[in-house]
DNA sequence: ACAAAAGTGTTTTAACTACACCCATGG
DNA sequence: CCATGGGTGTAGTTAAAACACTTTTGT
């Protein structure tokens, strides 16, 4: 991927070069069958490789991190230059570093996973390149994007029941039963709306707007916002910087 | 840290080196002062830098990558060559690589946590440059370790109540005081030992011996192992290969 | 017998689950 | 009016905290 100029004894002897990856979802209507409504799906985002090794088929998207940028800048980029996406919520998940993982160079690739709401997904340019997959139902990927994605998706699910990510698949504002509908397509299950309810209302994060959506036929439900999540206890390491962890 | 041979133009514009880290932890007893039998501290070993930047500084041991083995075997490797510590657990934390984290180079360090029985530490050879710090009192670190260090305490602590990682500061065989000694020290406060005792029972991996510790002054306590913890429900990636996440 | 830690039982509290029920709107 | 989802109330379950209590050893 990198280290272009390089004979294969040289490399072979050289340090590990580094890459950046990025595992994106996003989440899309399920299709809704008879009377269910369907719960939704993950998708997520591929680029299909023009060079070797693993040439035509698909892999993360990514790239070489620049000198002068940090990793999460290096993520933001790559994902904005191969997908024009720019999530709303951007992690490391992990450094994949095994020796075997690329065919003959060896690459350190640091992982990153994003989360961007429907709307901004629909922006990413859908050509000969790039594609949106099922995150359930994917081919064989270059490398060890496979376990990668599994990892990521594993991350989301744990994640999501813990913390207040969530809303990130959303726009600004939005429903309880909007945030429900995620919920239940990442954790791939039903949830009761009345205990939703109470345990997000509970969330002091949370903040209940004055407006409601009309227009449904039935009583219009109040709009919701997310505040500032930095009260919450958070890592020792400040958001300020960049490049620190952003767990909680 | 590495590309010893390149000037300083051609430095500035090359890709972003690596290189591994790791914060050892490791258990001592605490200060007893008048009745209190007093918690027992973390303490990590560090080593002082010989050259620059930061020269006499202390910082995580650590070194770079070698082109045939994977991130985890180079951080059991440099453990191991710096301070003679052969850890029993051993997890990757995070990928530290803000650009201005080093002075002039560029580098990208990932960094790996473990945790060191008590009597594994004694071996660690304390000698001019390696000597072992309280984790709750360091002096001023080298690079961005002092951060780093904070944020594998925050782990460390949080981990430990939701898993049973702390297990391994200790031997092969343990009782329920020792171990709840270990909670003790790493989250800073008193535990009431009986339902401590209900908790750890109720987790399969505890497994008790038929062996008790005669010659304390009271009734002997039962001695207790852990067992195989690929039972548990873990992270997709297995560990069969290296380099990929240990979480759960 | 006594001290001290091992180990058990019991009450209280908090949080979540399941599910019955009422409310507000469009048709 | 009815259908539909928004929103509330409430009993049952489970897990943990607090703490009284019993057991087994060494001295």
């Amino acid at each position: 991927m990198t280290l272009p100029t390089a004979n294969i004894s040289e490399r072979q002897y050289a340090p590990p070069s580094l890459a950046i990856s990025t595992v994106i979802f996003s989440l899309r209507n399920g299709t809704a069958q008879q009377d269910e409504p369907g719960l939704g799906e993950l998708w997520l985002p591929l680029v299909r490789r023009t060079r070797p090794p693993y040439v035509d088929r698909w892999a993360l998207p990514g790239g070489p991190i620049a000198w002068d940028e940090s990793l999460e800048d290096a993520a933001h980029r790559s994902l904005l230059e191969t997908t024009q996406l720019r999530p709303r919520y951007l992690e490391q998940l992990y450094a994949f570093g095994a020796v075997e993982r690329s065919p003959d160079l060896r690459v350190v690739s640091i992982v990153y996973w994003a989360l961007v709401q429907a709307g901004e997904a629909a922006k990413a340019t859908e050509g000969d390149n790039v594609r949106w997959f099922a995150a359930d139902d994917l081919p064989q990927l270059a490398f060890d994007h496979n376990q990668i994605v599994e990892y990521a998706l594993w991350r989301l699910r744990t994640k999501v029941e813990y913390s207040t990510i969530a809303h990130n698949f959303l726009g600004e504002t939005f429903t309880l039963a909007q945030l429900r509908e995620v919920y239940e397509a990442v954790l791939g299950r039903r949830i009761d709306p009345a205990n939703f309810r109470r345990q997000m209302r509970a969330s002091k994060d949370l903040i209940a707007t004055d407006q409601t959506v009309t227009g449904g036929k039935h009583r219009p439900p109040r709009l919701y916002r997310f505040g500032d999540p930095t009260a919450a206890q958070s890592p020792p390491l400040t958001r300020a910087q960049s490049a620190t962890p952003s767990e909680d």
